[in-house]
DNA sequence: CTTAGTGCAAAACATTTGCATCGGT
DNA sequence: ACCGATGCAAATGTTTTGCACTAAG
């Protein structure tokens, strides 16, 4: 199975991390990796915290705000903010860099990778003489109607 | 003054808009416009709040959040969420479309325009037959120690 | 044993909303 | 006069924080 290949590896990373900075490895930070990595797609806290809930292995939100804050921090998570208040996250080991398209009227979000924004970093690291870290791009349009 | 017949157009434009939609021209919607003219940058609801405290014309938050709400609609405002809580605006009427570079360690915001946005876009509304309403690109990069 | 991590509830925060009043039209 | 807009304060909803308790090392 793919997807469990994937979580074993993150999981691997992750216990890395978490020794090589003197975080403890505590089971529900395992679980929570898990629970994100069987699911696709994005997510906010509160679908996490429900999703969990109903599974077995019960975490606070507290938990999970300091636990996504880790993956964050070691990429295997990445953070969205879009148009509306709450954040949405989904993983990112594995998983093609790439951009967001939200449809305006349904909230539908389309995914999309385009070697221009390479180009764009590049020329900006030049042009400012500073290293990128990571971009966010997102594109608002609404359905074409023929 | 170019600030000033700038602020003069944008004010003619809002007049416009607010008729054409049935809105009233109360004098707090114009003083909201008039102090975002006057001022250059990125500002968030309490930055404007405080400054137009200070000055002649005070106005509610809750008179913030609406107007900012019609001169969004009317494209005489932008908003940006970067990746903190509060949302930041800045005028657009007269203002090239441009993108931003946050500076990781000091939250420094950097402005830029590149052309192969325009061609990304164009690309997507013919993969994805939708047409964009608009977008936001934003690089999070730190300074260069040389 | 030590102390970071947890759960819970309270706090903090930006934004929204309800309602009485004010003032454009 | 009518009813949309305002100011204020209370409500909302997400994220953060404080604290006593638990458990990883």
């Amino acid at each position: 199975m793919a997807n469990a290949e994937t979580f074993s590896q993150a999981r691997d990373m992750f216990e890395i991390y978490l020794e090589q900075n003197g975080h403890r490895k505590t089971p529900e930070r395992f679980a929570i990796l898990q629970e994100i990595y069987d699911y696709s797609g994005h997510f906010d806290v509160d679908q996490l915290y429900s999703q969990m809930k109903e599974g077995e292995f019960r975490v606070s939100k507290a938990t999970l705000y300091n636990t996504l804050e880790l993956l964050l921090d070691c990429n295997l998570v990445r953070k969205h903010q879009f148009d509306n208040k709450n954040a949405q996250y989904e993983k990112s080991f594995r998983v093609a860099q790439h951009d967001h398209v939200i449809i305006a009227d349904t909230g539908e979000v389309l995914e999309f990778c385009d070697p221009r924004i390479q180009q764009i970093k590049a020329t900006l690291e030049e042009l400012f003489d500073i290293e990128v870290l990571h971009h966010s791009l997102n594109i608002y349009a609404k359905k074409r109607t023929k």
